[in-house]
This record gives C-alpha cells, sequence and structure tokens, in this order.
DNA sequence: TCGTTTTTCTAAATCGTTCTAGAGAATCGT
DNA sequence: ACGATTCTCTAGAACGATTTAGAAAAACGA
C-alpha cells in the first residue's frame, strides 16, 4: 500500500500540491467548490489531512507544548500537586487543538519532542534533562522566580513560604525541628543538618525547595535542624521516615516537610503509633493539597490549579503582556500543630 | 541571529552533514575523535542536537505514542480512572526516552499530533475525534474487545462484568433499578430507559458502557430500568444526579452507576440526606478506585494499572505476541448493597 | 469600456534531517 | 605482500508539507 501525500492527492485531482494543502489550512484561498472536490477525492483515497511530521516541519510548529516534571514519570499521575497543576493546564489548552506533551526525565526525550513550548515542574537545574530542556532554545515557562526580565514564569515566593512556617512553629514554641525531603539522599536517611549550603551539598533539592528552607531557618534562627529524607515525594515515602523521626530519643518537637504528600505520609505514621498530631508533634506541609483538610494538616496554601492555568496561558501566548506572576500564598493552620508540650 | 543546522555544524567542522547525523545516532560509524570535535564544536555553536520535526520527517518516527480520552481533557487529570490507567501507561514508557502526548477531543489535534502510535480510552466511537483517530492509518491500541484479529487492545469483558453486578442484585431481590450514565443526556434528564437500542438511541454511551448495560439487562430479566444522567462522569455529577433518583415517589431499590466516581458522588448525597447505602437504598460502580473501599462501595474490580501498562507495551512494540488481552474482573461486595428492604 | 481590485490557483524554493550506496583508507589473516 | 574485511566518511536523494511571489481570470467601479 503506497502512502497518500498531498501530492498524490494533489495529481488525482488535477490541481497543485499548494492548492490541496491551501484546502486544509486556508479553506477561503479557493472557491469552496473545488475545496470539496479535493475533500472528496482525499475521503476516497482515504488521505486524513496533512502529515504531522512533514507539517510542523516546514511550518515550524508542531501544536503542542511539553511538561517536563518530577523525577520520574510516574509520579506525574500519582502526585496531587502534579495532577492539579495538569488538569490547571489542561482547562486552558484543550479549546486549543493544542495538545500536552508528558516528557519523561530524559535527555533524550526533551530533545526528540515535537514541542512549541515546554513548561517544567519540581525538577532541579542540574538535572540532565533540565538542562536538555534549557540547550533547546525552546521556549520555556518557569514555575520558579527568576531575575532575568526576559523569562516567563509564574511561581509563589518559596522563600516567604518558608518564613510562614518558620513563624508559626516559633510562635508555639517549637526549637526541634526535622525537615522532611523527597530526594538528595538514600531513603532514609538521617543526617544532622543538609539545609546549610556548603561544598557538595549543592543540587539536594530544587530550587523552589531550597528556597523553603532558607524562609524557614531564617525565621527560626534558634532552633537546631535535622533533616530526614524520603528518598522520593510520596505517601509512603513520608510514612516511611517516620521511624527515622519519631522512634529516637532525641525526637524533634515539629516535622516540616517540603511537601503535603510527604506529611500526609507522615501523619499515618504517627497514627499507627498513637500519636497526636500538633500535641505529640506537629506536623508542617506545603501545597494544601486535597487531603490536607481531612488530615488536619497545616500548610501554606498554593493555587496549585490556576498556577497550571497562567503556565498554560504563557505556554500558548508568548505575547502575553504579564509574563511574570506572582502568586498569593497563604498559612493554614489546622489541628497538626500546637504548642510546644512541656517534656514528659 | 541565525539558527544553527546540521549543515551548519557540518561546514564548521569541515565534514559532512551525514557525519554531524552519524555523531549523534550512530557513534561506532566514526571515529571517536571526529565524534568529540563535532560534540565541541556543537556546544560551541549552541547546537543542540537533531531538530525534532527535521528528524521525524525522515525518519518517520517521532518517539511520542498519543493517548485520546474522556470527552474532555481536563477529566484526564481528574478522574481517578483515567489518572491510574496513566500511571500504568507511564511506568513501561518512562523509560524508553519516548513521550506521553495527551491529546484533547479535537479532530484537529489528533491529526495535527506527531505520534507513532496512539490509544483511545473512555471514548465513543463516534466522537470525531475518535474518527480523526481512526483515519490517520496510525498503529493504534484498544481498549475495547473487537472482532478484528488484526486489532490489538487490552480490555475487560465488560458484559461479563454487568452480569456480575446483575446476578447479585437479582439475588438481593432487586427489581427496580436506576442506571446512571455519564453522558448523552442533559444533565439531571430521567427517562424510563435508554438502555434498550433503537432508533436515536446509537451512540448514548461508550461501547464499553453499552456491553456492562447489556450484561445487566440480561441477568435481571425481571427487573424495571430506569435512566438518568449526570451529564458528566464525575463524583459532582453522582451528587448532583441523586436528587432525581432518591427524591420522587417510586424510588428504585438499586443504583447502579457506570463509573466508581459517579457511584462515590451518589453515596455522598445519600449520607447528607442520612440514607444508610446497603439498607435504604443499594449502590454499585464499576471499576473499584481507589476510594471505593473506604466508601464501603460495592463494585466491580478491573486491573486499572496493569492496563495502562500492558497498553504501554503494546504502544511501545507491535510486534508483541500477544495482541488481543482480556483482563480479569471480580465482584467485590461491601456494604454498599443489600438485600431489598420491605416496603415501608 | 477600461483600469483597478479581488479571487483563484500555481511554480519553485525551502524546512532539517536521515538513509542508501559506495568510495577510499586502514587493518587483518595467511 | 596480497586479497578480503573492516573502519571512516561522503554525495545526493528523499521525507511531506508550507510559503512566497506572482500569473491568470473574474469581478468591480466609474
Amino acid at each position: 500500500m503506497v502512502r497518500v501525500t498531498i501530492k498524490t492527492l494533489a495529481e488525482h485531482v488535477g490541481v497543485s500540491p499548494s492548492t490541496v494543502s491551501n484546502a486544509y489550512n486556508r479553506p477561503n484561498q479557493l472557491s469552496g467548490d473545488l475545496r470539496q472536490r479535493i475533500l472528496d477525492a482525499a475521503a476516497e483515497l482515504g488521505y486524513s489531512g496533512p502529515d504531522a511530521a512533514g507539517r510542523s516541519l516546514r511550518s515550524g510548529r508542531s501544536g503542542a507544548v511539553g511538561v517536563l516534571l518530577t523525577e520520574s514519570l510516574s509520579y506525574a499521575f500519582s502526585d496531587p500537586y502534579a495532577v492539579r497543576f495538569l488538569a490547571g493546564l489542561t482547562q486552558v489548552i484543550e479549546h486549543t487543538d493544542t495538545s500536552i506533551v508528558v516528557l519523561p526525565p530524559s535527555p533524550e526525550a526533551v530533545q526528540r519532542a515535537n514541542l512549541d513550548a515546554l513548561t517544567t515542574l519540581c525538577i532541579r537545574d542540574e538535572h540532565d534533562a533540565a538542562k536538555a530542556a534549557a540547550a533547546r532554545g525552546i521556549r520555556t515557562v518557569g514555575t520558579a522566580v527568576t531575575d532575568n526580565p526576559d523569562d516567563s514564569w509564574v511561581a509563589i515566593d518559596d522563600r516567604e513560604a518558608g518564613r510562614l512556617v518558620g513563624r508559626h512553629l516559633a510562635r508555639l514554641g517549637h526549637r526541634r525541628v526535622t525537615v522532611l525531603l523527597d530526594n538528595g539522599l538514600e531513603p532514609g536517611t538521617l543526617t544532622e543538618d543538609l539545609l546549610t549550603p556548603g561544598p557538595g551539598k549543592v543540587g539536594i533539592q530544587d530550587p523552589d525547595s531550597l528556597a523553603r528552607w532558607q524562609g524557614l531557618r531564617e525565621t527560626m534562627p534558634e532552633a537546631e535542624f535535622a533533616t530526614a529524607s524520603g528518598g522520593y515525594n510520596s505517601y509512603e515515602a513520608g510514612r516511611a521516615v517516620a521511624s527515622l523521626v519519631i522512634d529516637r530519643q532525641d525526637r524533634p518537637t515539629a516535622v516540616v516537610a517540603i511537601s503535603d504528600v510527604l506529611a500526609l505520609g507522615f501523619l499515618d505514621a504517627m497514627r499507627t503509633r498513637s500519636l497526636t498530631p500538633g500535641r505529640d508533634l506537629s506536623v508542617v506541609g506545603f501545597d494544601d493539597i486535597a487531603g490536607a483538610e481531612a488530615a488536619g494538616l497545616t500548610t501554606v496554601r498554593q493555587p496549585i490549579e490556576e498556577k497550571g492555568r497562567l503556565v498554560g496561558k504563557l505556554l500558548l501566548d508568548p505575547e502575553l503582556p504579564e509574563r511574570q506572576v506572582l502568586l498569593p500564598i497563604e498559612l493554614v493552620v489546622r489541628s497538626s500543630t500546637g504548642p510546644v508540650s512541656p517534656t514528659p
């Protein structure tokens, strides 16, 4: 079976390839009569419209925007934050004939994908795939604040988010804080302090997370920090890492997780041990995902879906006047935090 | 700024374009020394590898597989079934340098996307986008059973799923059943019976759903059926449609929802009205999504994630021997169904 | 009716890459 | 040392479409 191309079809109808192209792309450039004849012939020959590859090569557009997110692709659909963001993104994209390419975190894949623009989410700048994305020289919408006035991004003030948490905990009297990371360490590692930047500690977190830790630290100058890693950003990881934090002599009085999923997993582990959040141990998360309210988790809310929508708009239209958007955040205090209890 | 192409780079290094291409695609076709020189020059000129469009035009491959799902794209990330399926899909795809294109339900978008293969999910064959997908003549993996031995698909026996529910309800003594659809009707419509095929009733449901209704009907020959539509396949729709079903004189004794989300929303509405599922009204769903167990929903379980994984494998490798897979299903009886209570 | 505008269609160049076939140099086995 | 094999590299033709500039025909305005 020989492939039907625009040329084949043009010959069959007796017109030039340009005209067939116009029949599909610029209907008002030819008579309705001829256009219909072309479309009929197309149906007859089984031609289903211009080939995607040829079209995007010549036109320089592909009608797709990419999302590069998380260290691992399958988290894209299991992490509530990512799902929510994507839901917002799709809302603005779905009526535009543009499709969304979900990129695996591989430089080859990023290089290979047909895209008009892309956005990155929850990925460290140092990651090879992120570097590949930057190198492609494709239009990019970020989710973190940058200095460059040419960049476009939609972000929250992560440092301020950290400060909100820090002030809250300081006011409640907390001095011993353990921080829950999602990566950079072997799962189940607990170290004194990984937050202070130093040699060998760069790139441990994505820039957003780092800023949160800085804000936290800044507003709790008198506190001692420890660091625990669940290895991944998941409910399971939060639950698993709990044993390291809870079942030790110098248990902290507060735990701050880099994300709500991690915090929710941790809360679950506390429940198992019959510990009451907010009384025996205070727990804070970030983002305010769907389950946070039900679990009574104190967290810093950000408009995740709105973030996705705004990123979507910027991806679609690079000419938008508002190219750098800082979204509002808000500390939502629930039952998982409380004043530090007198040592038993 | 002039664009750097393979040709530019080749001239700069003093080799042929073919050689540059080989440097990227067939490293063992040239000396390591020359290859390194080419890569260095690329870095210097800011060339980040072969252009995606040119490459996919020439090679005939694009390194991407598409997913066409649901009538509306944003449901893709809010419907637990779709999310779970996608999670399975990504698991097998993420280590292959292949990306996943999420297609909006528009024929233009489907036509325009650069894809090697695609799969459809929860979409009626009659939908324009589905037709466009079929017309493209691209390799397709379906999620419904077909007769054609050349097709490849991963599916469950939807008719049998319906039968499992029907037998269960019949045994419990139910004779008045209302069926909850997700589309085909204005939201909030209640009709006598839309399941019997007939003129004007074709295409009301996707084929999978239709099969479920057939199985249900088949095993409940003595029951009377009514149909209610929430308009969409969502928790909200399930809750909204409840008023139509519950607050009327001839309330049914059992409600069968085409999906668990719909059923869960319905259960929520019952709770609001202080009705006890399984006693005042029996409710059944399909799929056994994450929330079903907690809600005590009787449902027909299918291995959603596994379905996604298998579809992914078939999308990647068309030569796979197992090209038609029927997955096992199982009726999971929980507290939302019970014997029909004597009329008060 | 005649110049002007609009409509309808086309020729030819181009987008950036990969592929096939093969040339020439280097290496190998004996 | 000679034919056979392997290693490097290249020329040139696709891949399938869109775009630009413009020709020919038709419609328009006065």
